[in-house]
DNA sequence: ATTCTGACGTGGG
DNA sequence: CCCCACGCCAGAA
C-alpha cells in the first residue's frame, strides 16, 4: 500500500471539510495548501471519489474562475449549483458572483 | 508496461 | 476578458 497516494485524498477531504459555511475554494488553492501545487487535478479526481463520504462539501469547490465545472457530477443538473445558493452564495450561469470576496484561501486564511 | 482520461492551472497571443 | 497549447499525475482499461 501507498500511504501517501491515500493520505493525499484524505486529506482533501480534511481540507474540504474546513471550508466555513458560505465560502468557497479552489482545487489549486487546495493542491497548492497540501504542497501539490502541480496536482489540482488530482483534487478534483479526489472530489469525485468523495461521493462516498457526505461529510465533504464538495460544492464549496470551484475552478480558480469560480466556475461550477463539477456540476454534471452531482446527481442533478443544477444540485450544486442549489446548495451553493442555499448557503447564500449567488450563481449565475453556473459562475459564482462575487467569487473573489467569499473566496477561502486555506493557506492564508487556515 | 503502455495509453488515455480528466471536478485544473499557467502562460502566451 | 477569451482561446489555445502544454504540463501535471493518480487511476482505469
Amino acid at each position: 500500500m501507498k500511504p501517501e497516494s491515500l493520505n493525499f485524498f484524505n486529506q482533501v477531504y480534511e481540507v474540504a471539510k474546513l471550508i466555513p459555511y458560505g465560502r468557497v475554494t479552489s482545487y489549486g488553492a487546495i493542491a497548492n495548501y497540501l504542497g501539490a501545487s502541480r496536482s489540482a487535478r488530482m483534487v478534483g479526481y479526489a472530489m469525485n471519489a468523495s461521493h462516498s463520504m457526505e461529510n465533504i462539501p464538495a460544492h464549496r469547490v470551484v475552478n480558480r474562475k469560480g466556475l461550477l465545472t463539477g456540476k454534471h457530477h452531482f446527481d442533478g443538473t443544477n444540485l450544486m449549483q442549489q446548495l451553493l445558493e442555499s448557503e447564500g452564495i449567488k450563481v449565475l450561469e453556473n459562475q459564482i458572483q462575487n467569487f473573489e470576496t467569499i473566496f477561502w484561501n486555506p493557506s492564508k486564511e487556515l
